[in-house]
DNA sequence: TATTGTTATACTCTATAACTATA
DNA sequence: TATAGTTATAGAGTATAACAATA
């Protein structure tokens, strides 16, 4: 096909789609959001091989250390059998430990290595780096506002 | 394990975790955000057996009609491949038909049926629903300038 | 040579039931 | 009898390569 026709054939199949409802669809419009803030955290953390998840399960280990597997599933809305694979892997890349326990011989309690502790300080600038090219969009007191929507449509 | 010592062990279970960095990281809190308003879509149109995406593509059609299949993926950021099954369980209820063009055979036309019609309407009411039930946490203000950060952070 | 719709396929994420060892 | 961690497994959702028909 040659060029200008080309061009033209892409043209239309950029062409504006009407989203219709959509378009003044919270619900839409944050799942977008969401998805497309998604692909930076992946791209971004991709060198140190941590997915979104990943990071967010070492941020909790970091501020709570000893804490349960079950307790951590529970704070970041995961299922415990999906936490047992990425706590091992997290094992066999030397970041976290498993300590047992005296007094429950059933739970264990995971901390941060200091290799851990290492990475999840380069990975924490990396999100303050995301959050800041959101933040600038909106002033102080927005941005405060907006959070706190997003944490009670998250609560309710 | 008696009631009581149950209820110390709940409200052990339950104790809040800190989140930390999470806490004010929007990629975080727009995650849990999107999740939440994702299961009430999901419940809610569970009895007519769709769901969000489908509901979506639904969408689109009715503001396009006569798109194709490709332009419909792009709009909604899905993958041709993977709209080819949705397009055919449309089909097989009688919700969309494919119409074949005459002046390019390869492309399909998409319409909604009347039945089609008839369930996106009831759909589009769901929808009004939840997304009344996030605007009351805002003002007309804020809720404006919210859906404007969150298309501006999806474009890039 | 390029594009539309399609098939096949693989990988991630998520969800549930059931097991074990402890309590 | 209940709980923590685990195993196995199944279902969505999503991604890519490659094919046939058509341009």
């Amino acid at each position: 096909m040659p060029s200008a026709r080309r061009k033209e054939k892409d043209a239309r199949l950029e062409a504006p789609v009407d989203l219709g409802r959509l378009n003044d669809s919270f619900g839409y419009l944050l799942r977008r959001a969401q998805t497309a803030v998604f692909q930076r955290f992946f791209d971004l953390f991709a060198k140190f091989d941590i997915r979104p998840a990943q990071y967010s399960i070492l941020t909790v280990i970091e501020s709570n250390p000893g804490l349960s597997q079950t307790r951590l599933a529970n704070s970041l809305g995961i299922k415990k059998p999906n936490l047992v694979a990425i706590i091992d892997i997290f094992e066999e890349r030397g970041l976290t430990r498993r300590e047992s326990l005296e007094n429950d011989r059933r739970s264990h309690a995971l901390y941060l290595t200091p290799k851990g502790i290492a990475l999840i300080g380069q990975l924490h600038r990396l999100d303050a780096e995301i959050d800041q090219s959101i933040s600038q969009l909106m002033n102080g007191d927005e941005r405060r506002r907006f959070c706190n929507v997003l944490r009670q449509v998250t609560s309710g």
